[in-house]
RNA sequence: GGAGAGAUGCCUGAGUGGCCGAAAGGAACAGUUUGCUAAACUGUCGUACUGGCAACGGUACCGAGGGUUCGAAUCCCUCUCUCUCCGCCA
């Protein structure tokens, strides 16, 4: 969420800065605008008609106790304008703020500078591609089928106990996910990223603090019964740790990982290319998430995509990083980097994992500040990545590494498996 | 699931209608002093909105929402959450 002051104070900069992701509704800066005009006047006639009325009360209650009871009622028949005057206004005000805010949170995210303008994925801009796109042998396989092949991956008995998109990972399949949660949590740690073990449902309030509700309602599984959401990410949790949080500026950085399994509706996103791992409603990841002082943020998130293509690195995968256009990133991302690794055998590229720097923007809902020496509050910036999510990463290695006698573990990951081929 | 207790500032905790934005202690920060570690003393020490160049003001907030009252942290109602005991269970 923008803060209206940011917004009333730059304009032109907010209408600017919006058109590069070719944002619809650019009257709505305005309209905010114009609410908070209102707001302002509502607030300060109220403050004024409310600071008379306490001070009336107040000389009510000297009276009494001197006993000049008459003078007391005297005033006391005064105070009835008053209390009707601050409750109209007081309606007023909050029915101002309730609008107010319905139309900030349809606002996005302001794009940084350095963000290409464009309307969709094919406006992102390549950053730098890396690695050996592999030859594939003569009957090289997709890897829904040597996920079959080798019995390492059930997605037909998920659909039995679950329903499509909720695969079962058997014997070295299921060995490969442990090792690859292992090997990212491990890499994170020694990056300086402290673990966390977060619960991996979330309350209302949470699923507010970083922008999956009210909007994103429909993408998250609800628990009716209890009112909880499964997450869809770690950055849910992890990052509603600090909100409502006074952080001490020495406190900066803080630097998370977490693995969690991650939930996600998917609704209507069904057909062939979303065939095996493409697209599951679970899923495995570990998420990266800093909070940073906004001085640093943006040398922040070049790390965190060096580190995200680091262990793309050790686990030999051919991938290119793109830096987003406006169209295409995310509603609360101020700037994305996608890491996309080639899948040779459906010779296409798969997300596997996107860094963001949200500047204020999850702070400011989450309140999230942190203070300096003398200084007022300030809102912090927040940062995320995936670090990795599993099964792209899985999907690129069965038909990257695929070869007659089997499928290749990468020689970083063979500790974490015990075992140097799925065969 | 049954019964009970509670929710106050960074923490502990006082406060049952006006003198309470809130005692006291602790923590933290700043200063003074004693030749070090440390102690003592003094001061500062919530957030948001809002007016003002500023100095300095105003308003709101004691879990949330409503009500009673000239006046509510304090009384009433509803909700949420936490804790304790019992039951069940990993």
């Amino acid at each position: 969420m923008l803060q209206v002051s940011y917004i009333r104070e730059n304009r032109e900069e907010v209408l600017n800065r919006l058109s590069v992701r070719n944002f619809k509704n650019p009257e709505l800066v305005d309209q905010i605008i114009k609410l908070d005009d209102d707001r302002r006047q509502t607030q300060t006639l109220l403050d004024s008609i409310a600071a008379e009325a306490n001070a009336a009360a107040k000389r009510v209650g000297e009276l009494m106790r001197q006993g000049l009871k008459e003078e007391a009622e005297a005033i006391k028949t005064q105070t009835t304008t008053f209390k009707e005057q601050t409750r109209m206004l007081g309606d007023k005000l909050s029915a101002i703020e309730i609008l107010l805010q319905a139309e900030l949170v349809l606002l996005p995210n302001l794009p940084h500078q350095s963000v290409p303008k464009g309307f969709g994925a094919d406006d992102n801009q390549v950053a730098s591609e890396h690695g050996v796109i592999p030859q594939l042998m003569q009957g090289a396989l997709p890897h829904w089928e040597l996920a079959a092949k080798y019995d390492i991956i059930d997605f037909e008995l998920g659909n039995k106990i679950a329903g499509a998109g909720f695969p079962v990972y058997k014997g070295k399949g299921a060995k490969l996910q442990r090792a690859l949660i292992n090997f990212f949590l491990d890499n994170a740690d020694a990056a300086g990223y402290r673990e966390m073990q977060p619960p991996i449902v979330v309350n209302e309030a949470s699923g507010f603090g970083t922008g999956q509700l009210p909007d994103k309602e429909g993408q998250m599984y609800h628990i009716t019964g209890d009112n909880l959401y499964l997450i869809p990410t770690a950055e849910v949790p992890v990052t509603n740790l600090y909100r409502d949080v006074i952080l001490k500026e020495e406190e900066l950085p803080i630097k998370n990982c977490a693995y969690t399994p991650c939930f996600r509706r998917e609704a209507g996103s069904y057909g062939a290319h979303v065939r095996g791992l493409n697209r599951l409603h679970q899923f495995d990841k570990v998420e990266i998430v800093q909070v940073v002082h906004p001085d640093h943020s943006y040398d922040v998130l070049e790390d965190m995509s060096n580190y995200v293509q680091s262990l793309l690195k050790k686990l030999e995968l051919p991938y290119r990083v793109l830096s987003l256009c406006g169209g295409d990133m995310g509603f609360t991302s101020a700037k994305t980097y996608d890491m996309e690794v080639w899948c040779a055998a459906q010779a296409r590229w798969l997300e596997v994992s996107s860094v963001s720097n949200f500047e204020t923007y999850q702070s400011n809902r989450l309140k999230l500040r942190y203070k300096s020496g003398d200084g007022k509050p300030q809102l912090a910036h927040t940062l995320n990545g995936s670090a990795l999510a599993l099964p792209r990463i899985v999907a690129s290695l069965l038909e990257n590494n695929q070869d007659e006698k089997g499928i290749k573990i990468p020689t970083a990951l063979v500790p974490y498996t015990g075992f140097e081929y799925i065969n």
